[in-house]
DNA sequence: CCTTTTTATAAAAACGTTTTTATGAATTTA
DNA sequence: TAAATTCATAAAAACGTTTTTATAAAAAGG
């Protein structure tokens, strides 16, 4: 038995096919007699529309493609959760690509498997690429970076600001050996917080070791065995305080400081940034420079769906983070 | 200018579509001269065929389907990131919907989205549900299930023998007081761990309380809320050892404990499940089972793609774990 | 009561491909 | 060298829809 099309529908219920069409699409020409009628065919028949036929005639897939190069950790899943069901309330769906291979991405969104894109790709995708997009109009929200056009917008935390902010707090609270822990250079959040945070240290007269740039990849585990690492070598004069990433980096640091025996807040003093769920309930509780992730993926959504409904022209929105202050930093001991 | 197709790469080359398609796809039965030529056009016109149309004509989406309730958590993203590596490796995309819209996910399925889906639902795709697709071939993997068909199989972990060995284990160590802390019972997963530790309880002659079976979600700051309300409740008399339905819930639990000033494993002993990558890293370092999700993952997506080129019927395969133990448990104190 | 308008439905075209079939030229076979 | 085969390409059909256009019947208008 093959599968059922709109054809069989159609033959069964003695009708033309764009009667049925019309009849599942609510399209208000037909006698309500038939509707209901073609309708009670369709469902006897276990009649599901075939998407690609749909797909290809309407030009519409009813998806958004969320293009990432990781969905690890809470800021993804975060960031993935909200976003889903905020497709869902506009009637879209949303599709993960997760993938770093640019001619999967581009033929995938060029190919129009999906009515717009939020991409997430850490910069792979150059201005080369933005052009051929831009030509032939691909609607599109990127979260790696500032940028706009008409068809094409951003949503992005000024993370620079967030460095400067954390870096200018532990400052304050007299802290004078500040080390930054970071993920690679290819993550570009990481870099803005780090610019922003030697912005800080620049600004207050503090100097700058380049040993104070430790890589931690983003992850706990990476960044527990850097910071261990770390700690062997630095151990004759640590630094006060450590300005994470992100909180799973803060995290991994914490515990990585722990089994060496210094105390957080005590000895040392950690920050990170995010304010994932997490961050609250750590021992010590996190001190943190928190990001709407979800406000971010709210906003992201509904703007990619207002530029695909030709509402609105791309814009590039920024959120700032707000610095939440908990157990995790504190003075400096010497 | 609208977008270029097949057609005015054909015009264009001077050749007609059916010549434009074969030279695309590396059909060999053109003058190696002309296919060249042909491609030479497509390039400069930077034509990327419409997905749309190609999966209509063929059949084919060359896309795998992941439905799931969920994405949170490291068990998810180990998974969904290496079944997107799997699915590349194959010449597949993997599609990530996260819903629990049974509508959504029954009409992406039957209108042919994907070539294939993998179904993590928490069972709530039923026995009808399967039927129906079971009349349309669909090619499918559970997650959520033992179950298989000519079309359809399953990769499950064995959590019950899980849930067993972990709490004779315990029991083993001298534990008499057990906690489980789990899920919701929508959880397959948590349910037959519990299953397992009441199995072993039972066989050790060990008394059941119920109240030591507490709802933590499967989340690290649920479980720290609900282990801080169940210390409250239950400080003169406090079970020597918890077992946790996963990794994550062992962490909160640890961390509650901790944050009452109980020593893990002086005091109490905390056993999870999954061994998560931060496991080893926690402190202390957990005891745990080990699910093998990343094999899960690989098994998952060949089995599939083996299903869909028709060289392998549906079968159901089961994973089991392995114990690892680590600091986080010892012999009891009292 | 004949013409015009409205209503309900059917027929046909179109979306952009792939695939099957047809065509004509070049080559081989007998 | 006429017939058969192979080769290279073109033409046409098909995939399953939606959408546009056509048609016939019913209702309204003068």
């Amino acid at each position: 038995m093959a599968k059922i099309t709109i054809r069989d529908v159609a033959r069964e219920a003695g009708v033309s096919i764009s009667t049925v069409s019309n009849a599942l699409n609510d399209v208000d020409v037909l006698n309500p007699a038939t509707k209901q009628h073609v309708l009670e065919v369709a469902e006897r028949l276990n009649y599901v529309p075939n998407l690609n036929g749909k797909m290809l005639k309407s030009g519409k897939t009813m998806m958004l493609g969320f293009f990432t190069t990781s969905v690890s950790g809470p800021y993804f899943y975060k960031l993935i959760e909200t976003m889903s069901r905020q497709c869902e309330r506009h009637g879209y769906g949303l599709n993960v690509f997760v993938t770093k291979d640019k001619q999967v991405i581009m033929s995938n969104i060029l190919g129009r498997r999906v009515d717009g894109v939020i991409i997430y790709e850490e910069l792979k995708i150059d201005e080369h690429d933005i052009e051929i997009m831009q030509k032939d109009k691909i609607k599109a929200v990127f979260l790696d970076r500032a940028f706009s056009n008409d068809t094409m917008g951003s949503v992005t935390f000024d993370s620079y600001a967030a460095g400067y902010e954390a870096a200018k707090y532990l400052i304050g609270l007299g802290h004078k050996r500040i080390a930054y822990i970071s993920g690679v250079d290819t993550m570009f959040d990481s870099v803005r917080r780090r610019d922003g945070y030697l912005a800080a240290l620049k600004e207050y007269g503090l100097p700058f070791d380049g040993d104070y740039v430790i890589q931690g990849y983003f992850e706990e585990d990476s960044t527990f065995n850097a910071i261990k690492a770390f700690i062997r070598m630095h151990a004759s004069k640590l630094p006060t305080a450590f300005l994470a990433g992100n909180d799973l980096s803060a995290m991994g640091c914490i515990q990585a400081l722990k089994a060496h025996g210094y105390e957080v807040p005590g000895d040392v003093s950690v920050v990170g940034f995010d304010d994932i769920d997490i961050a609250q309930y750590f021992s010590p509780p996190l001190t943190t420079v928190r990001n709407p992730i979800a406000r971010q993926a709210i906003l992201t959504v509904d703007h990619l769906v207002r530029m695909i409904q030709g509402k609105e022209e791309g814009q590039s929105q920024t959120l700032t983070g707000e610095l939440i202050v908990r157990a995790s930093s504190h003075v400096p001991v010497d």
